[in-house]
DNA sequence: AATGAATGAGGATTCATTCAT
DNA sequence: GATGAATGAATCCTCATTCAT
């Protein structure tokens, strides 16, 4: 006797180990964007649902909420450091891609809020770390003589304030802030554009 | 149609509408402490539970969470405005003022991160309004050669920058950071301390 | 962000994917059972608990009250509309079937008291949208020269009337009390008894 | 010294015993008014405010919220009362009063949909009670040849059927679908309106 | 390796009821 | 006698997290 052929009960395709790294960009994607929309305490079934995978998927590959948020942010502060990192790296070219990062990403803001000596004991770990290797890519390009050398302090406690001041409805009026925010500091900044290797 | 079933045990002493003004100052002063340690987001049964009041008191005295937020930064801002109108005001006195909220309340500071030219959909009405109320104390007092009288903006985007770099674990901390960000700014600061009428 | 504390304890079995059917059955179920002891205002949990199932459960598979009231009377519904498109369908055994389900569900009456020419601001449009169905699966059997056929609110009016009729402790006097209803309206009767296609 | 001559609080005038019948009344005239409009499950609290009185006068007057409905429902069948017991009383005049308030009271309505007869277990005994009252009322001016006098419940089973006729958003339109409910009984009314002694 | 259903704790909100003043 | 504040139980609803399939 000929027996089903098909399963009786349709279940999505399930493709297999390959496409695991898939699903993972596009859990980082889909964060980005919620976060983007409703905030770091988004629920985390939207992002699954938006990335197109059931729950499970995203916790597989995030155990917490921390993790997802750190591999949101990673690409963002990895540009900095390729940006800083780059041959003809110039501070003010690094900072025009950190601010362009600052004005695409409210969550990437808020890290900055909180640089190591600005942390408080409920800083998670993981925005020092993030916070720290910013910092370190700005450092190594910050000549003596420039107005945020003056102090150890100084450098990221003008980031913080330039994302202090990064709020407004669209990409546009929150980059006019950012310059705004720069100007009123005296420091030049490059263009406000993401980091092509 | 099904209510309490059990009313048995003994109520807690109720004493009376003589408590009223006294339950109503206990909620703003316990949601003043928890907003700090727990941000604005914090789950308002704690902050009936600090007040030592049942929840249905705090529904009483603020039929919202945003009533009870404006009520705990009300008189921050009132300190502003107090300052501001003083015989002898001073810009420099009123930042001081400002800076020492700021450096009290983190709430205080979320609410400078938003002036009415950085909101966006998502911001409360009335954080803007309070921002707003701050606004007009400090630009009342703007001299036309000041260093933020240059653009409209700047005034506000100083303000919300100065907030970006207020972080850290002490109030001490915080201070610190206000004027070293002040001093980044080129703007003159009075005395970091409460307005006392 | 603060979330469960502590998940410590066993969790009650997860059965899979393979409960969902069943568990909406049940839930479907128990809202038949918990509206007839309770009328349908009773609470939701009440419904999950009989049904032995989550809270989450129920708003799975039903997002609001009304989609669960719309569950619990669609099979009521469905079985008029059946026996009226019947080959052999008759007016009088049509409303046998009509009066077994008023009879049975005391939910379903109440969506009889309002149909569309009698509801108000304050009747739910999915309680209309099931009047309406009913009207619809009588209205065309509905012979010229019956008694219900003079004017065309009487068909519905009437079926408002037994629903009037019919109260009492036990299925048998509700039958009974609808009976009479019947004869008092002069209109012929089949059997009072569910739809068996 | 002279002390104080006004309280410090102001505090609303306390009438004094004088004021309780007053009150008492103006707590059923807001009790009928918001079951009109929200239904008998409408907060206590809504009574209260509406009739200007606080929560302990409703209390003392009515301990719980039977007595208040009964207090609003006893006018309504006081008046059928006195209807049939008028010197030139008829059947058909008095169900037109019945009616009126049918159309006038959906507190009303529900309180006849259950008959002695048609009660179940979660029937309140003053439903009964009042119920019982109307349909005494009714009895004595039945001739032996109505047309409801031909089995014993069919008197209030008719009634019954009426009220479930009685749906609609004004009282008008509520009163043509009675005057309909009663002309497919084949039963004379009277004119639709409060009996006026 | 993926799916998505189930669990159940947590937080918001509403109201009946009591009671000091 | 009246007032209206306080209490807290009950209900609604949302999500983080687990796990059978």
């Amino acid at each position: 006797m000929t027996q089903h052929l098909v399963p009786d009960e349709r279940r999505p395709a399930n493709e297999g180990r390959k496409a695991a790294p898939r699903n993972r960009a596009a859990l980082v994607s889909a964060a980005r964007e919620i976060y983007a929309e409703h905030g770091l305490d988004a629920p985390l079934s939207a992002i699954a649902r938006r990335a197109g995978v059931g729950q499970g998927v995203l916790y597989r590959h995030f155990p917490d909420r921390a993790a997802l948020v750190i591999a949101v942010l990673e690409e963002n502060v990895r540009q900095i450091e390729r940006a800083a990192a780059a041959d003809d790296a110039e501070l003010p070219r690094v900072l025009g891609v950190l601010t362009w990062h600052q004005t695409e990403s409210a969550a990437f803001v808020s890290v900055l809020h909180a640089d190591v000596a600005g942390s408080n004991s409920r800083t998670p770990a993981y925005v020092l770390a993030l916070s720290q290797r910013v910092e370190r890519a700005l450092r190594g390009l910050l000549p003596d003589d420039h107005p945020l050398a003056a102090e150890a302090d100084d450098l990221m406690i003008a980031v913080g304030m330039v994302s202090g001041a990064v709020t407004g409805p669209t990409r546009e009026h929150r980059e006019r802030r950012a310059l705004a925010a720069w100007r009123l500091l005296g420091v030049e900044v490059g263009p406000v554009r993401p980091f092509e290797g």
